[in-house]
DNA sequence: CAGTTACGCTACGACTCGTATCGAAATCCG
DNA sequence: CGGATTTCGATACGAGTCGTAGCGTAACTG
């Protein structure tokens, strides 16, 4: 989102929030056309049917811009409950693959990690509009799975947010180098597996 | 490396080699400095003391030129004997971790991961001289648990292949995601932890 | 109404891109 | 040695993009 909060409505005109739409719109279809870096600000701007001075007055430049055009994708995953610890990350590996088949989704996220390995700030960005807001996925299926008596409860809040974070990188990462690395389909056959192999580990089975 | 073979000794004045080393050097420590997008091809012919004219006799363009010259950093990567298959595998994550430390190859590596979304030819460049050469750590790995009794010996060669390719994408990834995602440092702590839950699962322990 | 802010539009200098051209340097072959 | 061949450094070029500035108009507040 721009960074003004409209909870302070001061007088003059007020950005319209059409061209808001419009813009990240039009980022999404640019980003699927020509990739990250032959996207230009200037056609995002022709697409959206805006003045490219709008686009700079409300974006410091092209990370921030892509960063909100596709975090907004991310929200879409859910955790509908499937009765089973290995059923529900069955469910949220295949719909995180699915995201990530989209062409804006997996140019965007790529790019904009790299561009935040120079750039603390745009790191934060994707951290709070992206990444923190994913982990609630992990949680929840973490506590269903306490219910069903699948895991254990975990004692120490420290240690269990530590595993939280642990698993969050475990799946999120091997979904994201299977399909943008190794360039190879995350079918259903491959969640199958990767499930069994993160519940029973190498020994298991 | 560019894509004339010098097996087909032909007239005329050759390539300087020592050019090609001091391009790849420069486009590094230019990576270093400027990150990514603002690498521009004429700042490390500059850098590395060679005309811009050179680099575009050998390079087609940005992405190329960065794949060469993040490459051989991969090379580097071992995986010394430690006595046991929990042992390897910190190990190599370690290795790999201390290795994506390394602003150039975090900053190269993502980004040109970025660019393949869009650019087969370039996603075949990555896999070939970089991601395939690298399973064999894991090959490795998993013989010497094989003899030792930790692993079982797998019967279908097929099947086999397939669990190392999953085991691969599992640990770079998550240590990637790790490193570049979440942000947050893959120290040996964290290592114990995540060879814990690769061996023994999250039902394990 | 006056005041304030966002808008579309145009234009600008600075920079990068990838290519073309040129004469000089380095190597192979006869 | 001398001619052919290829790469080299240097320079220049049109095209495209960047981010900003200026201007008159539109929309909203009090």
């Amino acid at each position: 989102m721009p960074s003004r909060t409209p909870s302070a409505p001061r007088a003059g005109r007020p950005r319209s929030a059409a061209a808001d739409a419009a813009i990240l719109e039009a980022t999404r279809a640019a980003l699927v056309e020509l990739g990250w870096s032959k996207l230009t600000l200037g056609d995002v701007a022709s697409r959206a049917g805006v003045a490219k001075t709008t686009l700079y007055r409300r974006w410091a430049g092209k990370n921030e811009l892509v960063v909100d055009a596709v975090a907004v994708l991310f929200d879409e995953l859910e955790l509908p409950d499937r009765g089973s610890l290995a059923a529900d990350i069955e469910g949220v590996v295949l719909q995180f693959a699915a995201l990530l088949d989209r062409p804006e989704a997996k140019t965007a996220l790529m790019a904009v990690v790299a561009e935040s390995t120079r750039d603390e700030p745009l790191r934060e960005r994707i951290r709070t509009s992206i990444v923190e807001r994913q982990k609630r996925l992990v949680l929840e299926g973490r506590s269903r799975a306490q219910a069903r008596g699948e895991l254990p409860l975990e004692q120490d809040p420290a240690a269990a947010a530590r595993t939280a974070d642990l698993i969050f990188d475990v799946v999120a990462g091997a979904v994201v180098h299977r399909t943008l690395v190794s360039a190879e389909p995350v079918d259903e056959e491959w969640a199958t597996r990767f499930t069994r192999l993160l519940i029973g580990g190498l020994a298991g089975d």
